[in-house]
DNA sequence: CGTTTGTTGTGAATTCATTCACAATATAAC
DNA sequence: GTTATATTGTGAATGAATTCACAACAAACG
């Protein structure tokens, strides 16, 4: 299963859920390709491969398809989060409204300092030491890194230590086990995602000086 | 200009400065390949196509990569960037260390009601009514959205019609314009970038939940 | 009931990034 | 100065994801 893949799955089913919420009851390839920007061919190229089938004439059964997307994407079960490092960043993700929609929960934060941390978002706070026990208690498998950059690489450390097995990171270092974001060779796999704001940006800049300031053949 | 070329670059950059940090004067195809996570004959090719050459026995010269990587990867104007909406995620960023090393300046903040937000990060809020005026004075081409989800697609709007070029959006919405990102029709393309907190979250439980609990055969 | 229409489903073709493999060659060693 | 060695540079091979193209077919229509 292909990272691209996965992605295009939660798309899917999000877009399903709005388009569920309008009143409709069936959609055709096009009109997902559409809004989610990709060729309709794709989108039943995708549903092919996973078995989801529509009719010949009527599209494919909305309710079916988000049926179907939740067992794929393993929905089912919980998803529950923990934040280490209680900054601006991982305050701001404590409150950040849109988890909720998603059914996506920030049960604990964690930071060196947790006297400091206003405790104004719910979301209890403990010193990091505290992390493995509570891991171990609330089986959690999810967290985010929200730490400075040096403490980034012995965060994961920890966090793997505990029982942690995907891990969402903020800092601008690119963290990786082994060489590409995940142990496959281990019992238990870590997988990591690095958001790296930075890095973003600075595509955008490169898109905006350099590719679209070039002739448009030249360009991209 | 391939999406994951710009960013190795970006990444083989970064790295290059720590190296020159270190002291160290030149470094071999291997040595960028391993740190980065890539294959090194795929850090020779992308040398290869920027026209970058080292030394068939010695490696490649520090500073002549950073120098010319910074000339493809346009760094030598100034990376100004305004941020929209100063809710917690915007005021996080405002305040967000880790740009100031890479050379990144969030200059100017926009919201709806710019007297409730805190001014304690030193950067100037204005109502988002002055953003087209100061876009235009500033000549500032890269954006940060971080509005609510609902805001979001008119916030672009309002951006592109002010003079951004280059978008990085974090609302769960996945912004577009017409099919993939950039507008390429148009005089004045804008390319986004959207990046979305919860898909990740949710590939991540994905890749916990369902992808590692299969047969290591099966899975992935 | 036969015909038309529109959409699915999928094997084949395509595209494109990455890896392979190895000739070319600069440096080091002797 | 000659030989050995390590690394680059790149054309060809590979592999994987996407698009194409069209047969199959269900629904609508007359």
């Amino acid at each position: 299963m292909n990272k691209e893949l996965i992605l295009r799955l939660s798309k899917y089913k999000r877009l399903l859920f709005k388009l569920k919420a309008l009143g409709l009851e069936r959609v055709f390839s096009n009109n997902l390709g559409d809004a989610i920007g990709v060729a309709p061919s794709l989108v039943r190229k995708d549903f092919s491969v996973l078995s989801l089938s529509g009719n010949k004439r009527g599209g494919y059964d909305i309710d079916m398809l988000i049926e179907k997307l939740d067992i794929v994407l393993g929905r089912d079960k919980p998803q529950e989060v923990i934040v280490v490092g209680c900054g601006r960043i991982g305050t701001a993700l404590m409150q950040y409204e849109e988890f909720r929609n998603e059914g996506i929960k920030i049960i604990a934060g964690f930071d060196v300092s947790p006297e400091n941390v206003s405790k104004t978002s719910g979301v209890p706070i403990y010193h990091i030491k505290e992390m493995k026990d509570f891991v171990e208690k609330n089986g959690t498998k999810v967290g985010i890194i929200a730490v400075p950059d040096s403490e980034a690489a012995a965060t994961l450390d920890m966090m793997i230590e505990s029982g942690i097995r995907g891990v969402l990171n903020f800092a601008t270092i690119e963290l990786r086990i082994n060489n590409r974001g995940e142990i496959d060779n281990e019992e238990q796999p870590c997988t990591i995602h690095n958001i790296n704001i930075c890095l973003e940006l600075e595509h955008l800049f490169y898109q905006v000086n350099v590719a679209n300031e070039m002739e448009p053949e030249k360009a991209e």
